[in-house]
DNA sequence: CTTTCCCGATTAGCTTGCTTATTATCTGTA
DNA sequence: TACAGATAATAAGCAAGCTAATCGGGAAAG
C-alpha cells in the first residue's frame, strides 16, 4: 500500500467503486465472449452451462441443475423452457416423483459436446492470458474465498429459514 | 471419471468449468447482498453505481455514464427512465447540442449519500473478510488483468468498427 | 447550401436473473 | 386414514443487460 501520490491510482473511495463494478464488468464480458463463440450454435452461455453439467451426467432434476448453476429454480425452468423449444434437451417425469421432471440431452446437444467444451476453455484461454498456472490458482482461490464470504454473509441477511427460534427483535 | 478420490477437487475438465461459473456466482452474490442493503431505500445496486458517479460529478451525459459503468447507451437510457420516475435524478437537455441529454441528481438523491457509500464499502467489506490488504489487492490486480484480457479479446472478436478496409472475405 | 455521414438517445424485443405466489405431490404424524 | 407441512415445478411481473433499427441533430464535404 502506501502508494505515496505518483500513481495514476484513484483514491480511496474510488477505488472501493471501482472494486464493486470490476466484479461485474469481468463477469460481463465473460458472458459477452462466450455468446459471440455460441452465437453461430444457437446457444448463448447460460444454456452452455447448464448443458455441460447435462454432458457430465444426464437426467438430471430441475433443482439439482439450479444447485449446480447457483440459481433459482424459477431460473432453470425459464431456461429449461426455451432449451426444449430449441430442441436441445427434454423434460420426462421422473418415475417415483410425479412432482419432479428430469432434464435429458436430445442427440442434437450431445453431438455439439466438443463445441461447447472447446468455447469455455476458449475463453477461459483469454481472459486467462499471460498469466502463470500459479497466477491463475490464485485469483481463483482468492475468489473462491470471496464467494464463501459472501455466502456467509447472505444467509446472515436472510434469517427467514434457518433460526428464529424466539428472536423477534427485527423491525 | 478417473478422480483419485482424494481431495474433493474435481478434474480438470470439471475445474474449467468452475472457473467460468465463479465469476458470475460472486458478480451475483454481490448484487444481491448490495440489493438487499439497497431494498430500504427503494434503490437497486445498478442504480447505486450511477448515482455514485453522478455525486463525484454531476450533469454527465448518458454516453458518459454508459463508458464509465462499462454498459451501453440503452442500459443508461432504461436505468435513467426508472432513476427520474423515482425522483432520483432529472434530465436536462445540453444547451450546445441538442442531441444529448444531461443526467443532474435531485436533492432527494444527494441526501442519501452516505446510504450510497456505505452500502458499498459494506459489501467490500464482507467480500473481503479475512484478507489482507496484499490479498485484496493482489485479487484485484489480477481481475484488472482479466479485464484487459477480455477487453482485447471482445475487441478482436468484433473487426465492425475498426479495421475492415478491404476485407470482403466474410460468410 | 446541400448532401452525406456520424453520433446521442430511444424503441422494440430478447435472455437471464430475481421475488412472490400457486399448484400438485409427497411425507410424516396424529 | 387424514391432515398438516415440506417440496418440485411453474406463473406473473420486474430489473438489467444485450442487439438491431430508428430518429433527430451536428459536422464536414462537395
Amino acid at each position: 500500500m502506501a502508494q505515496t501520490a505518483t500513481l495514476p491510482m484513484p483514491e480511496k473511495g474510488q477505488f472501493e467503486n471501482e472494486a464493486g463494478l470490476i466484479f461485474q464488468h469481468v463477469a460481463r464480458q465473460r458472458v459477452k465472449a462466450l455468446d459471440a463463440l455460441l452465437a453461430p450454435h444457437g446457444l448463448t452461455s447460460a444454456q452452455v452451462y447448464l448443458l455441460n453439467w447435462l454432458l457430465r451426467e444426464d437426467g438430471r432434476t430441475q433443482i439439482e441443475l439450479a444447485r449446480l448453476l447457483n440459481i433459482g429454480t424459477v431460473a432453470v425452468s425459464g431456461m429449461v423452457d426455451r432449451l426444449e423449444a430449441a430442441e436441445w434437451v427434454e423434460r420426462r417425469a421422473d418415475q417415483s416423483d410425479r412432482r419432479t421432471k428430469r432434464v435429458f440431452l436430445k442427440p442434437s446437444a450431445m453431438s455439439k459436446k466438443h463445441v461447447l467444451s472447446e468455447a469455455a476453455a476458449s475463453v477461459n484461454a483469454s481472459s486467462f492470458d499471460g498469466m502463470t498456472d500459479g497466477e491463475v490458482d490464485l485469483l481463483l482461490s482468492l475468489m473462491r474465498r470471496v464467494r464463501g464470504n459472501l455466502n456467509k454473509a447472505l444467509e446472515g441477511q436472510k434469517p427467514s429459514l434457518a433460526e428464529a427460534p424466539n428472536d423477534k427483535t427485527s423491525d
